[in-house]
DNA sequence: TTTAGCACTCGGAACCAATGAGTGCTAACA
DNA sequence: TGTTAGCACTCATTGGTTCCGAGTGCTAAA
């Protein structure tokens, strides 16, 4: 175990660390005013510290950096999570102070906030397509061979799918579609809509007519859901601020990776729940082994859940930053709450 | 005006040096098989061409770049537009083959490819929106006190907007609206849409019900329009690949003020017709000073015009790239042709 | 157990020389 | 008169050397 001191000497060297991004030096943290040892007594504390794998050198007479153990000893021990500052408050209050309406605008500024805030990027995973439910399909015929459907599902989001009509088709027709796929998707899981199609409501739809089975098709098409939950980023180019990332091969591969998404959704997937850090290689990617990765959920009614996350250096103000995530984590569940 | 070998050894250095983006020295280009020269010959005719402005020196004893001047030279009189590769026929015949029926669709897949097939970035804009007309607007309840409009543009644009409905609002009372809003709107050009709202329309609604007050007032804010053209981007991390851009802060600068939007919209709009090629500080921005942009236009229907755009160094591969932008502009505007 | 003192290590900056790619100029050549 | 060979010159790059300073580890004294 960790002595007093010792404890004390970890947390001065990270937390000057995530300041200035220099190796510290023993004489340096003798001078803190909080701490009353000569620089030799640290020097002692430091080697085993080191021992114990919680520091690094960068060379043989450098000063100390945290190592990954160190950070994570730091974030499970150490941390003492800050409270927000009046800019934060502000900035937060105001944003979900205004009446939002659609999904979509609620996760944008809550990216965009956690983004200004942090000078990190911030990436939000919406909730997962599984659990989300159609609740209303309106078809509007676009032209004399194309048409709109627009499915509305429960946890507020609108989107629309354009497919072709057969030219045969009628209004009075689409019509009847329209009430027959109402009557029989409404409340089922988007997941299952192409199989109730084509189960139950291809048969119904045939007793109408003819061109239905065409009409059919295409629509069955265009309701085939893409699975793919979506990824909000933002502050993308808040990675090139940070001194660790200096290296353009380095940024390459974070910026290709989150371009990608599918790497990331898959990673965010999995996380557990509540408040989360993956710090460096924790998380199985190479591109990300100097990253951190705070992730916390938020929730739709009860069940449906999504990831708010943030991805920074190893280096990251964590105590800032954790009180933040779930800070926004918190407003989101509260604003969709407030929905039903 | 330049003589014939002058001529051929700027397009030597230029092309040599788009590909190589090495300063090209006299030795190197006698032993070029085209060029007959010896190096002295070469030297003296390098000396005049950087006189008259076609070239640089990196510094006193280094080979010869080409200037911007020279690289505009060479846009307008030496460029010999390649034919495309049957890879990028391909490409392209394969991705425009499927049928689409979305604008966003076509958009997307079109920056798609010419990212990927020029590994710089490219850039649509959409089509301006004050051309752009409604055809069709559709309100579906969503809860009792939600409602989303669907917008349906005669360039094929859907788009929805959520708006607040007074709770007292019946479905049969919407109806109307609806009714009269398709009655009136139709045809009318989307940035004229909140004008006409505030005239005429909202004394028709009056005359129907009391409620009709709030709906209208929340159906106006959803209804104004954001004025701003869409930017849809392809392959933002291919410039981290140039080796021009290996210093952090140009490729900051220009990343986020491709974030921005704003500054890029606006210089695509200004843009001429045809095919139109910047180089260097012919554009105003500072963060684009090493960049060049192509730019070409697609149409819809005769009089709608967007914007199709591909960013990299000046150093760019200006003879693939031309022919390869003209060709997609032309594909775009006849797969939208098609749609009528 | 703590601390002062001292030798040691290593990165970074400054300086220097050697190398080589490339130029400009001059004089000879066709 | 246009072209070219030859040569002196320039300058970025590379590698080696030295110096400096920040910081360490170890030992011995308090």
């Amino acid at each position: 175990m960790l002595t007093n001191r010792q404890l004390q000497i970890l947390k001065v060297i990270v937390d000057d660390f995530i300041l200035t991004a220099q190796p510290v030096g023993s004489r340096y943290i003798s001078k803190k005013e909080t701490v009353d040892f000569s620089p030799a007594t640290i020097r002692n504390e430091m080697a085993d510290l080191e021992e114990m794998g919680f520091l690094e050198k960068l060379h043989s007479s450098s000063g100390r950096a945290p190592s990954e153990k160190g950070y994570r000893f730091y974030v499970d021990h150490l941390l003492s999570p800050s409270t927000l500052s009046s800019r934060e408050k502000n900035l937060i209050r105001e944003s979900f102070g205004k009446k939002t309406l659609e999904f979509e605008q609620v996760v944008e500024k809550s990216a965009g906030i956690l983004s200004d805030l942090t000078n990190y990027t911030s990436i939000i995973l919406g909730p997962e397509v599984f659990e989300t439910r159609l609740k209303q399909i309106q078809i509007t015929p676009l032209s004399h061979e194309k048409a709109v459907a627009v499915l509305v599902t429960n946890t507020g989001h609108v989107e629309h799918r354009v497919f072709s009509t057969p030219l045969e088709i009628k209004a009075t027709d689409l019509e009847k579609m329209v009430n027959i796929l109402n009557e029989r998707l409404k409340g089922v899981a988007l997941i299952e809509v192409p199989e109730r199609l084509n189960k139950e409501i291809f048969s119904l739809l045939k007793e109408h007519a003819e061109h239905f089975n065409d009409a059919f098709m295409y629509l069955r098409a265009a309701l085939a859901n893409d699975n793919s939950a979506k990824l909000y980023v933002g502050g993308k180019t808040n990675i090139l601020m940070q001194p660790e990332f200096k290296d353009i091969d380095r940024i390459r591969s974070i910026m290709s990776m989150i371009e990608e998404e599918k790497d990331i959704a898959s990673l965010l997937k999995t996380s557990d729940k509540g408040i989360q850090t993956m710090i460096g290689h924790e998380n199985p990617f190479i591109a990300l082994q100097h990253c951190s990765i705070i992730t916390a959920n938020y929730y739709f009614g009860n069940q449906q859940v999504g990831t708010l996350a943030l991805l920074g250096p190893t280096r990251m103000e964590y105590n800032r930053v954790v009180t933040l995530v779930e800070e926004l984590s918190r407003h989101m569940t509260e604003t969709f709450r407030e929905w039903y």
